[in-house]
DNA sequence: GGGATGCTTCGCTCATGATCGAACTATGAG
DNA sequence: CTCATAGTTCGATCATGAGCGAAGCATCCC
């Protein structure tokens, strides 16, 4: 059926495997090169160049210049929604493929993700305040602070819920591109986030990547046991 | 890159023309026949059975055999919560194809979507209630009822506030997929659809379809205006 | 039971598009 | 200016999968 619906256009683009690798490394960074983005989706420059054409004439992405190097991020919010509408529909299936996301170890362990914390630490620390009761479902199915978790977070982080604002919800659960796991996210999230940078707990490693220091390391571990690596 | 991300196989089955059409129309209903999809997408019942066969492996419909007819529906809401993401994504393109949807005229026009109004006759009044100021944007960018909106549903509708429930938000957008603008749902458009049916201004001409009674042509003309066909 | 209808399976065709080698352009650094 | 690196374009290859004719099975109706 040759006119088809839109909707096919856009998933067709998506359902390329390195289109998919590269626009699901782009919704956890502000923006990648397109080197970085063939290396990442173990494709040639020449193939990477392609699909990122397509991507920008469907206007999935937008690409600048900056001297030699093109700067690629995903050109709008709709986006990064339809890739996670499409991420909790994947996870629903009965048989989990290897894990999708960033190859680079770094990239796993821990990262921003807009402006709260991701991967293994942030999956770990979620799972931690879960099962202290601090975070709690909510009726409409994402997660509200309880009071144990207001008096936890101010005493291990500083963090007291005066400051997180009148937004709502205060905690959301963030499907981790990574660990196929929630990671808290919201104002919560993002105040975390800052603290665990005020504290030194965390450190930036480049860009993207974001480092656990030793005093991190150590604090965490105090706080929901074992060992972050 | 063989072993891609899951969404890649996900996004690749909606990426078919055919086999998003048939989900898209499987998003309005609650299930048709394969027969019925085979005709929708314009293709012989054998290529319908081999995509809805795939569809049903990945999770995205589920299939009961009644008699000689097999019934078909999506799976779950996170199908359909993907097929939106990905409708919206798609609305925000530079060059809007032809209209997808339904290909059936009488389904265009007026049809049931979950439990609210949607097509050309949805679309036409939740306009004139944006118009007269009875729905107004809210913070979160769907819509609340204005005190003029609450009047003008009770005396044009006999639709109460006190009768919506404690449930927020009282008023939603929901994309109308043949019509792409929104349409008015959550529990005011699910009364609203009610209070249609029992004032006699649409009755149901099939499973899916709904009719404008003449008396409800009448009185939807002297609402907003023009007329409906 | 016979014929009609709904649907599935098999085998084959062929259009599509991802991929990469080669060549080229643009930019940056020494 | 030279060389290295980033990225684009072109042309060719080939794997993939949508599509349908044919055949077969299941169900329904007269």
């Amino acid at each position: 059926m040759r006119d088809g619906p839109d909707i096919a256009e856009i998933a067709s683009l998506i359902g390329d495997p390195a289109r998919a690798q590269m626009l699901m490394a782009l919704a956890d960074a502000r923006a990648w090169t397109a080197g970085e983005l063939a290396r990442e989706a173990s494709i040639t420059a020449q193939t990477a160049s392609a699909h990122l054409a397509k991507l920008e004439a469907a206007g999935l992405v937008r690409i600048e210049a900056q001297g030699r190097h093109r700067y690629v991020s995903l050109a709008s919010a709709s986006v990064s929604d339809a890739l996670e509408a499409l991420l909790r529909l994947a996870a629903d299936q009965p048989k989990p493929k290897r894990k999708p996301g960033p190859r680079d170890p770094a990239l796993r362990h821990a990262r921003s993700c807009y402006n709260h914390l991701a991967g293994e630490v942030a999956v770990r620390l979620t799972d931690h305040f879960l099962a202290r009761g601090w975070l709690k479902g909510s009726r409409e199915g994402g997660w509200h602070l309880s009071q144990a978790g207001a008096k936890g977070f101010a005493d291990a982080f500083g963090i007291t819920v005066d400051e997180l604002g009148s937004r709502k919800p205060l905690a959301r659960p963030c499907l981790d591109w990574s660990e196929r796991r929630p990671h808290l996210a919201g104002p919560l999230g993002s105040a975390l986030l800052e603290s665990l940078f005020e504290h030194g707990w965390v450190r930036r490693a480049d860009g993207r990547t974001v480092t656990l220091t030793k005093r991190g390391e150590e604090r965490i571990a105090a706080l929901v046991g074992g060992s972050t690596r």
